[in-house]
DNA sequence: TATGAATGAGACTTCATTCAT
DNA sequence: CATGAATGAAGTCTCATTCAT
């Protein structure tokens, strides 16, 4: 990836995570990037292209930080973990594009993107399950629902939310 | 409203719903309403104009669904229709576009709309309050994310997605 | 067809015929028809419609000049009418874009457009049949290259090209 | 000329043939060359360069394929030799793209290119001239267009169109 | 010699909006 | 009220060409 290929992907998200998708213009995305537009097209071909390379960062990004999710066998820590790196991973500034992204695309693409979380959630039910929860694969959904719920208001809310308050009662509900 | 007036607005939700307010051309509206497109700005003024006057609509008729809710006095009760309404509104189908354009148009328009739900937040905080949960008002938040989330699972995942399951899960967590 | 319709139409034709189908742009199109380009996609959808359209009307022009000959009963009349209407044709300078787009299409496209002169071929093969010609349908063949091949040097030999001269050897060569 | 170099004229060769001059872009060049797009405008300037350059061949090819005729002394050797130097250059499948890009590019071009053919219009026209005929220089005219309207076709119309029988019928007539 | 990143102009097309009828 | 022709700006994308390496 050149030093421009770079600033095209940095402008593309932070313009896509603000405006959205389809109302980002590659000709805003070259301003940005300080980049011409023909350059967008000989690196990506697409407009289409540029988001999938942004998204297929971003899916890459997500299974790093999940694997180590995955691989924890104490039932309790694995839904620890979960909500904590959710609650950590928003808090950083520098990377909130790239998570705002993520759940606006949803929305745009009217894909849900299931198979990211499926791991998580595979993990997360038979964490549920060693625990003794009665249905372990709908608290599992249940919960991962929750924390995009609290996603959607942190990033849509302008007034102060703060989600610390929330994380720290789903705990309490956990019994962690 | 005239009927060619229901007509444009009936097409411009089911499009805003699909395909996004963005990426929903007038002149689209106005083939899938069977309207010129001329008629759609001496009624609207605006693309915009016709996306806020949708969106009104859909806010009265949010308030008309709360309404009822706001004014029951045992706490369970409120916890209770909130979530059976909120789970039987979106099994009827022929209201799934409106629904669903309040989620997506979140995204679109970066605004939440906490006024909206404003009056439910209150009546949900002082019904957990009265059933003596530590944080009310964390606690009614909580669960409208929840449900928030269940909702962008419910539109999204296009694969049978039972919500009817989690609503259950959920009614059993607060005791209902 | 509206009066800026006819006005795209014309102008297209024009170049089209001058500069190639490709080497003219719509732009160029919109300004010599003194319109804006988008009315040309209102119309037209596309440029290769804008293209088609004017192909078509040739065709129906064609027939029409065609209809003539075919129902001609003289066998040498045939081929006269034939080898005249030809000449009588390239003659008109008003018509010579019109033509000369006939032509040159067929080498942009590499449609041949067999189909516009099988009636004619059809009659000019039983005319020489009549007349007692040994291989008739490979006659009528050779007649219409040659005459093919003389409107190409009509066409694109600017320095005088007296076709006349051509055409009246030809004559003589039949008899007629 | 370098390996690399020939690699780009052949591509550029059959491409121009077969798409047009216009429709096909220096990328599309390179790629079918196997080459870097830049690496031709090393070496020609220009696009319009580089097709100039391959006219050139193209004229000292056609140069020496009528050097021979030129030099006949028998009349009648004069136009069969024509005749069949034509026939026999279109019935090679490996320079098919070479002689169609012959054709195709007097109509890109707008030049017919008299020059070319000019030693051997004159060899012509001396040939009928010694055999008597009345308007000779009009007669081998004549007969190269009718070379031109034949090639016209069997270059453009895909279904079988089969030369060999016009050229015979050519021949009789020329009494050959 | 050769590459491939980079550019700016311009290609085709879509869009929201206006206006005469 | 209603139409649909018309527009100008903007959108995505392609292209010939340049240049640093």
């Amino acid at each position: 990836m050149t030093e421009k290929q770079e600033k095209i992907v940095n402008a593309a998200l932070e313009l896509f995570a603000r405006e959205g998708y389809k109302a980002t213009s590659t000709s805003k995305i070259a301003k940005e990037a300080g980049v011409s537009e023909g350059l967008i097209f000989r690196h990506y071909e697409n407009k289409e292209g540029l988001l999938e390379a942004i998204i297929q960062q971003g899916e890459d990004r997500i299974k790093l930080l999940f694997a180590d999710i995955v691989l924890e066998t104490d039932p309790k820590e694995v839904i620890r973990k979960t909500i904590d790196t959710f609650s950590k991973v928003n808090k950083k500034p520098e990377e909130a594009d790239f998570w705002k992204l993520q759940y606006k695309i949803k929305w745009e693409t009217e894909v849900y993107g299931e198979h990211k979380v499926e791991p998580l959630l595979k993990a997360l039910a038979k964490a549920f399950e060693e625990l003794g929860y009665a249905q372990p694969l709908i608290e599992a959904q249940l919960l991962l629902s929750t924390m995009d719920g609290l996603a959607t208001r942190f990033y849509l809310q302008k007034t102060g939310f703060d989600i610390e308050q929330h994380i720290e009662l789903l705990k309490k509900k956990y019994e962690l």
